[in-house]
DNA sequence: CTGAAAGCGCTAACAG
DNA sequence: CTGTTAGCGCTTTCAG
């Protein structure tokens, strides 16, 4: 907004050729001849020319940059996403356009506008709900490829990228079981969320398989610590042989953490937390907890890369789907169940506040 | 990439005007006849026609869009800057795009071509650090309104917007100094960090306002969890009397909380530890940890509605710069020393393997 | 290998 | 109010 810009005009005056010429010799497109191309490059960086993506991109219909829609950056699982994609992005000369959109629809309506209208090259986003009908069809029909994440592949028309939920739930069951647990509740967020579900299934099976077979627990709340926290203090006060707690996300493993904590109550020795995801934070927070963990960095990366690919072949946009394996991650929040702390749960469940 | 885009071109033949009148209208640059706008729009709608920014950019030199570069989004204090300038950005039909640029100054200048040759209408990033003359001078001259996260306003071309790091080394000393403390340490980072700098200036003044007016001491090291557990475990070693941590910043706090744990030491009854930024973490952790807070979301805030200004007024940029005030949030990480603790103290360096 | 010319999709100054 | 015309900066046939 200073300085007149120098376009391709500018050099090309300047070293006496005609402008397609230098365009085709800056973009190194096809032939030029030694000596002129030297002549303008040397042109070109004396005169401190630096091509226009815009123009570029509106003669090629090419932006080189790729949305990315998330609820909140500020949760470290998406950050961890978005670092992934970030880099996918930049390593291949792309850059990504961040959106939060928080739970939204409005908001994520009006992201995808902008940023197809950006011709962003591809989209990424954690789930599709809240378009209706006429902007998923939009999306598919004259848009960039979209890259659903962490959600279930269910909508045929979007590629997708998810952590295998079912078997994490299924490995923390096992897992506890396997400790000597027999009840175990899983707190959990919203029922209609796809990858809690999935969670949710898979640790039903993990309970059905046992000898015992006892029906599993199943709370539902809120996805946040907060939620953790009050579903804690509930299970504290009702369900005193509870000895372990599968929390669908860190959040509410942290959230149930503070409530035991404030029960009196010691993790692991009184109650076992397992958690999912593997936020940074799981290493810190005492006791470091042992997790199932999905490889969100990879995620992110792996979600442009499919983006990428599709982009590479002109044949028409199929859409693929990509599972990441989950793996237990073992630190201290876990331990065997012990008859003493039964005793003592029973002690604070009757001096418990709610 | 799949349907043909529907162009201006089209829903002016469809509409049986010119294409100008129909760029007009849509944009509503000015007066058109209610009824022609009306069947303009129809056939827009009827034909979902959606305009491109990057060729309306490429006419009218605006992008919407505004280069955001952060050395890594994972890391909390960034998260919510970052959140903060999108949110600023997008209230004012702006997008940003994110670069992570770690402390790489080849990947730092990299994005910053790359997104200047995008064209953004503006550019946030937390140093110029690695940005020779030449580079530095381009983005003075021809390059849009930059504006210095966390950086002191010394380089006089680019707007800044800081914490009060000074004051906030200042409260933190005085609040330890109040509750009794004689013996404190600072733990920080690179001598050379402006803001990190500033922090120790503030606490050194501090201490200097004191009556026993006793020299600070000040430990340099990595600012990081790493760092601050190493420089806290070599101040167990070395100086049994200390009371009293300063870490400059949360990061290096968390390390130092855990190093005295792992000494046996309980926070806050046998040490204070005051830590600086204020991450979410500082609430989970136990103890919970008292902390100089600056108010990262609104600084990310300002700085986009600092360029937003900008470019408001056509008038020759003048940089501007904005500091934040810093404040103390009082959790649980710091008590008054005892000489119990003192004493426990001593036993436990005696023990201590480095 | 290079120039001329047309085009990308949209805006903007200027007549009428 | 609307059409004509000329751009924006870069790419891309197509001749020569």
């Amino acid at each position: 907004l200073r300085a007149p810009r120098v376009t391709l005009k500018d050099i090309a005056r300047a070293s006496g050729v005609d402008i397609s010429t230098v365009s085709r010799s800056l973009s190194g497109s096809y032939g030029i001849n030694k000596v002129t191309r030297d002549r303008i490059a040397a042109v070109a960086a004396q005169l401190n020319y630096h091509p226009s993506r815009v123009s570029r991109g509106n003669a090629t219909e090419r932006s080189f940059t790729i949305g990315l829609i998330v609820s909140d950056v500020r949760n470290p699982f998406f950050a961890d996403l978005v670092r992934g994609a970030a880099d996918a992005a930049s390593a291949a000369g792309y850059e990504v356009i961040l959106c939060n959109s928080d739970v939204d629809a409005a908001k994520k309506i009006r992201h995808v506008q902008s940023l197809l209208a950006k011709r962003v090259e591809g989209l990424l986003m954690n789930s599709v709900i809240g378009l209706d009908r006429t902007e998923q069809e939009r999306l598919t029909v004259s848009g960039p490829p979209v890259v659903l994440l962490n959600r279930p592949p269910t909508h045929s028309n979007f590629s997708t990228v998810t952590a295998n939920n079912e078997e994490g739930g299924y490995i923390a069951g096992k897992y506890l079981i396997a400790r000597g647990h027999q009840d175990i509740e899983h707190i959990t967020g919203a029922r209609d969320r796809g990858n809690f579900r999935d969670r949710v299934r898979g640790f039903t099976r993990a309970c059905a398989a046992t000898e015992e077979s006892r029906t599993p627990v199943i709370l539902y709340g809120d996805d946040s610590f907060i939620g953790g926290y009050d579903l804690m203090r509930l299970i504290l006060a009702r369900h005193s042989e509870i000895t372990a707690i599968f929390a669908a996300n860190d959040a509410m493993a942290f959230g149930a953490l503070r409530a035991c904590e404030e029960a009196g109550l010691q993790v692991p020795r009184d109650m076992s937390i397992l958690g999912f995801d593997n936020v940074d934070l799981c290493a810190v927070v005492r006791p470091p907890l042992t997790i199932i963990h999905q490889p969100k960095y990879e995620m992110g990366r792996a979600a442009v890369e499919m983006i990428l690919r599709a982009l590479e072949k002109k044949a028409p946009y199929v859409p693929e789907h990509r599972q990441f394996g989950v793996t237990l991650v073992e630190r201290e929040s876990c331990s065997f169940p012990n008859a003493d702390s039964l005793a003592r749960k029973r002690v604070h469940v009757d001096v418990a506040s709610m």
